[in-house]
DNA sequence: TCCATGTGAGACAGTGATGTCTCATATTGA
DNA sequence: TCAATATGAGACATCACTGTCTCACATGGA
């Protein structure tokens, strides 16, 4: 018996690859009946309501984890790169399992999902424009152009690995760097 | 009478803002009935490959205009970062009207247009990796990641815009030296 | 004026996906 | 063993979109 988060996953995972997979498809995905999974998520966009979800909760727990907030209010520069060194590795470390969550037109468009995604990149704006303060972060750019870029450099992840350009293991590693110090020789 | 460049036009800006649009939807963006659409397109994924092969005869052109070819092969590091850079100026300001075609999954699923996507992505590819010999570009990470970074940026600019929280005269400038120079404080 | 071409509105059938339902079957626990 | 629950297969109506067609109308040129 497959149970509600296994198939939560294998309709994440399949949606990933396709985000335009019909309920039947990713029910045969999931190993399990199409009725089986219309009782599991009544709709189809409820399933995709909760998988948005579950991958803000995500980032919400990164955020958590690594004390944000607290960082950012402490102004110690050692600190806070660090802590933005660590967030990073751990977007890069989702970037391809969430990664259609991403880019999808639903999750962009679902006011419930796209309002919590703002609040918790507003969140993530605090420790950039901290890190601006602190002199970690260049501070001639604006803090939230910051997070667009990291983000922008998490597709650039995703497809990185989806094409075999990098392996998993060097990817937290080339993101971070090419972030902090660019794609120049120094 | 709308002419059939028009509606191309028309279309790509609604499939651009919501690319599961209907041709009806299409239609009336277009100020045009659904017949006449069907006139000029066909079916709908004549419509979307004729948008793909627009946004990459644009991206050839870019290629074409800027002689990247040339320039990789003359292994000069000025001319080379001067071409890089009108490249990637060149890029941003059609980031916004093309950007759909970056992440839509037709686009990413028709052979047609991924192959040719590829073998344009493969020339880029060359300049950088020329740019890495030449000490323009740093040396330590791949030729093809210096491409999806650059690419991601592109979505970063796009989503910059789109949030309000880039000038758009300030878009390019702020791309280029993210790419060159990272976000680090110097 | 008359004709030709292009257009909009709408009807139409075909298709695929959705969500609901039933029923036979399998699994689980008492 | 027996009962309760969950499942898979499939039938079913519904719906939205697609692509085709017809017809009335307008605009522009001969």
């Amino acid at each position: 018996m497959a149970s509600r988060d296994s198939i939560l996953s294998a309709a994440q995972r399949q949606l990933n690859q396709d985000p335009t997979a019909s309920m039947a498809v990713v029910a045969e995905a999931a190993g399990v009946g199409r009725a089986t999974l219309h009782r599991h998520f009544a709709t189809r966009e409820a399933l995709l309501t909760e998988i948005g979800t579950r991958s803000l909760d995500r980032w919400q727990s990164h955020l958590d984890e690594r004390d944000v907030a607290a960082v950012a209010a402490s102004a110690d520069p050692g600190r806070i790169a660090e802590c933005l060194a660590a967030l990073i590795r751990d977007f890069v470390a989702d970037a391809d399992d969430f990664g259609f969550a991403l880019t999808d037109t639903y999750m962009c468009a679902e006011p419930a999902l796209t309002a919590r995604a703002e609040a918790l990149f507003a969140r993530e704006v605090e420790l950039y424009a901290a890190a601006q303060a602190a002199g970690v972060l260049r501070g001639d750019v604006s803090a939230r152009w910051i997070g667009h870029a990291i983000y922008g450099l998490l597709v650039a992840a995703r497809d990185a690995i989806r094409a075999g350009d990098v392996a998993r293991r060097d990817l937290d590693g080339v993101v971070l760097s090419t972030f902090l110090t660019g794609g120049a020789a120094r």
